[in-house]
DNA sequence: CCTGTTTTCTGGAATGAGTCAAGAAAACCG
DNA sequence: CGGTTTTCTTGACTCATTCCAGAAAACAGG
């Protein structure tokens, strides 16, 4: 499943050294949205032999910490990854089988439920899941991931 | 901390036997919303004496399934319940200490953002959380939970 | 291109929230 | 009061994630 996206010059554009890891890692996560840190390492281990799941760890860390990926962690599931981070867009989860895809966010409507009442606290984002099932999910017996 | 929160009624409501372990968690959880369940653990044992660890997470589930209480899991955070099910409300996290207000969703702008495109999904929920900072932490170093 | 400095990766052990399973103990029904 | 069913106890266990110390690789300067 080779893609035409290059991980390296979006590496160096954001001040990383450029390793193996790092490349697979930034490559697997653009190639397979909403993976988890498992399937990651399944893929990087695929691409480029042995990688320690510490080191995928942390270049996960570092790619967050320099806004190349995107990490969320919806209720009930392992953490995720995704490379898609310059827009805002939502995300849709499936209760049955967890299943996620993106929901774009209507330009002007973004943190459209402002927080009336803030309690004096400072946001600088409005984080929103919307959670249902899948096509597939839904025609099948209730599954029953009691969440 | 004693409350006039009465939790056998709602139990009884419910279907579900009353026992000490279900009264102390369910008024535990009343008198601390956003509790996590280590501290509600601690509550629950101050209150009745020795209960397992293990009821504490049986009885959580059960209220959860029961419609009693409400889970939380905002990304970083271990699971927090609250009693506050009637209503939707969101909730405000605080970046820095992990602190939860609630905040009120204005009535007629429930799931404002109506997920257009929805893959086929059927949507049941969206839920919002806002991030930021408290007032507290607002005005101090940035202590950096680094996530 | 070689060397030193800094950052990253390896390997292995550890942590901690949460789960599983089997039997003992309570609740509730009549 | 029994009998049934549900719940609680105990203790082992899973699994994502983290910690640590040393080895290896990347980059900057010469």
């Amino acid at each position: 499943m080779r893609s035409a996206f290059e991980a390296e010059p979006l590496l160096r554009a954001a001040a990383l050294r450029v390793t193996r890891p790092r490349v697979a890692v930034l490559t697997a996560v653009h190639d397979h949205p909403h993976a988890d840190t498992d399937s990651i390492v399944r893929r990087v281990r695929a691409a480029i032999g042995d990688v320690s799941t510490q080191a995928v760890y942390d270049v996960l860390r570092a790619l967050t910490a320099a806004r190349l990926v995107r990490c969320i962690e919806p209720a009930g599931s392992v953490a995720r990854y995704e490379t898609r981070v310059a827009d805002h867009h939502d995300h849709l989860v499936c209760r049955s089988c967890g299943d996620i895809v993106d929901v774009d966010r209507a330009a002007g409507e973004a943190p459209c439920l402002t927080a009336t009442g803030d309690h004096g606290f400072t946001v600088d984002e409005a984080e929103v899941v919307f959670w249902g099932l899948c096509p597939a999910c839904a025609r099948l017996p209730p599954v029953d991931r009691n969440r």
